[in-house]
DNA sequence: TTCTGTGCAAATCTTTTGCATGGCA
DNA sequence: TGCCATGCAAAAGATTTGCACAGAA
């Protein structure tokens, strides 16, 4: 993937070390919440203020590098990448992106022309469904 | 559609009247957000208090008479009904329900058996996309 | 040097909880 | 009558805002 210093050049925000870090543990991550990044980025970085967290997340969507997401309801974000579903296991709550032309029907674009998808399986991931409870 | 009061009859929740007429409002709505039926419920029943929605709501998600989605990352909720994908109008708000089959491939559930699936299309609607700005 | 970003504290939602009273079965 | 539901007020959580200072370009 890109680094996170371009992907802040190319939008309208500067470069900031907590911009970086916020994109830093999403790309490690996958998915994550706002308080899961807070948490996570004041081990490294114990100045850092939840103000902080709130007014970038809502940068750098507004500038279209990270997207939101909800999973199970509640709000998660992502780094921006081709649109793409979303599996979340009911067991251990693993998440991962599944591209759309494995589920969705093709016409679909047809009839949406100009739409964007949400998708959201929730299901037993492959390790969980083994028989193990 | 069921009548309202069998809804309840058939969960583990007494029938008020104010629980009645969440699901006329849900039902007449198609999908709402707390506010909006509390400020809908609020002009027939001025007493209402909003905990009172909340409450409401809360359990009868837990019974499964009612489903929470998200439109817009904002949560609303419908009654619960055959499962169903949501088309979103970008322009206008309307909200229309999509029979799963007409969208994702039947291979899907066997891919991912015993999965519950959530899907949204965020497009412009017949009304909205005739030309007219 | 300029302008945007950060961090703090306060303000503003949003949602939940506890408790006394009211109402369904 | 016995419980569960309601409504109120307070508490708890989540998110936004204002402002002085710091830091990127």
């Amino acid at each position: 993937m890109k680094n996170y210093r371009n992907l802040l050049e190319e939008s309208n925000l500067k470069t900031t070390p907590q911009r970086l870090a916020i994109l830093k543990e999403l790309d490690k991550q996958g998915h994550a919440s706002i308080e899961e990044i807070y948490e996570s980025i004041k081990e490294m970085f114990p100045s850092i203020s939840l103000a902080t967290i709130y007014k970038n997340i809502n940068a750098l969507k507004e500038e279209d590098v990270i997207s939101e997401i909800c999973l199970h309801h509640k709000p998660k974000f992502e780094i921006k990448k081709e649109p793409h579903a979303h599996f979340v296991c009911k067991k251990c709550g693993k998440v991962e992106d599944i591209p759309f032309n494995e589920i969705i029907n093709e016409e679909i674009d047809k009839k949406y022309p100009n739409s964007q998808k949400e998708l959201y399986i929730y299901g037993i991931c492959k390790s969980c469904g083994n028989g193990n409870s």
